[in-house]
DNA sequence: ATGGTAGATACTCTA
């Protein structure tokens, strides 16, 4: 089974390259975050041409997530239980051949000290509530998508250059490790230990090219899927086609 | 230290 997780940068501009990495990659289940379209939008016949099922949680212009599934997506929630009406488009969560699919699209967070970094601080501390309270550590639960938050330096181009700024703060830090503390591993860590492994690229200034990047889009599992784990990887060959995601996809693979 | 790009929406915000 092949689940994947990919900040495509708005699901209608991406939509052409969305479909040809499908047919290419094929995987089984593909989480999105920022599809920044609103539910009737969202170019569901398209995906089901191809196979899959759409389940849309979006708002519009920013923030946004979805899943598409081969299979049959159950138990379908959208966001935050305590999220005030109206709240920003940024969880939704299924179950898909046993394993509870939570797919996250975090908070960037601007600056350091900004409002936006605090309502980002507070979200993941809602996020970590809504896990305690909603799942056991002993089911099959997948926490993926675009954390905006790098953990580790080997995951950050120049650390630094990044130390104490945004995406990289210690107290960002310190929120997401309360997250995986819940029970989860890093899936692409049980897999690959080296460093320059990045999965977002500035648009700006040549990164990509420059593999000036960070490792912010993540897969965690809990330890039943850690168990069945078997690859994890980035996969940048999307990154190169025109018009690009400044993100590429990250695929886990389980028995 | 600055500015560089991209998407959606509506002349600006977000990333």
């Amino acid at each position: 089974m092949k689940i994947a997780t990919w900040n495509v940068n708005s699901v209608l501009a991406r939509l052409p390259q969305v479909v040809r990495w499908l047919e290419a990659a094929s995987p089984d289940v593909l989480c999105m975050q920022e599809t920044k379209c609103v539910d009737e939008k969202f170019p569901a016949d398209e995906f089901a041409r191809l196979g899959y099922l759409s389940e849309s949680f979006g708002q519009t212009a920013y923030n946004g997530v979805a899943i598409i599934s081969r299979t049959k997506l159950e138990n379908v929630t959208r966001g935050l239980p305590d999220d005030e009406p109206g709240a920003q488009s940024r969880l939704i969560a299924a179950n898909v051949n046993g394993i509870r699919l939570v797919n996250t699209y975090f908070p960037n967070g601007q600056a350091v000290g900004a409002d936006k970094y605090y309502f980002k601080l507070e979200w993941i501390r809602r996020l970590k509530s809504f896990l305690d309270s909603s799942y056991q550590p002993t089911e099959s639960v997948l926490l993926c998508g675009d954390f905006n938050i790098a953990t580790e330096d080997r995951d950050v181009h120049n650390p630094e250059l990044w130390r104490g700024r945004i995406l990289f703060s210690e107290p960002e830090k310190a929120a997401l490790n309360a997250v995986k503390e819940w029970g989860f591993v890093d899936a692409f860590r049980m897999h690959n230990h080296q460093d320059g492994q990045f999965s977002w690229w500035d648009y700006r200034a040549g990164a990509f090219r420059r593999n000036l990047g960070l490792r912010i889009d993540h897969v965690w599992v809990s330890g039943l899927l850690a168990k069945q784990s078997k690859a994890v990887v980035i996969d940048k060959e999307p990154r190169r086609w025109e018009r690009p995601s400044d993100h590429a996809p990250v695929v886990a693979e389980f028995d």
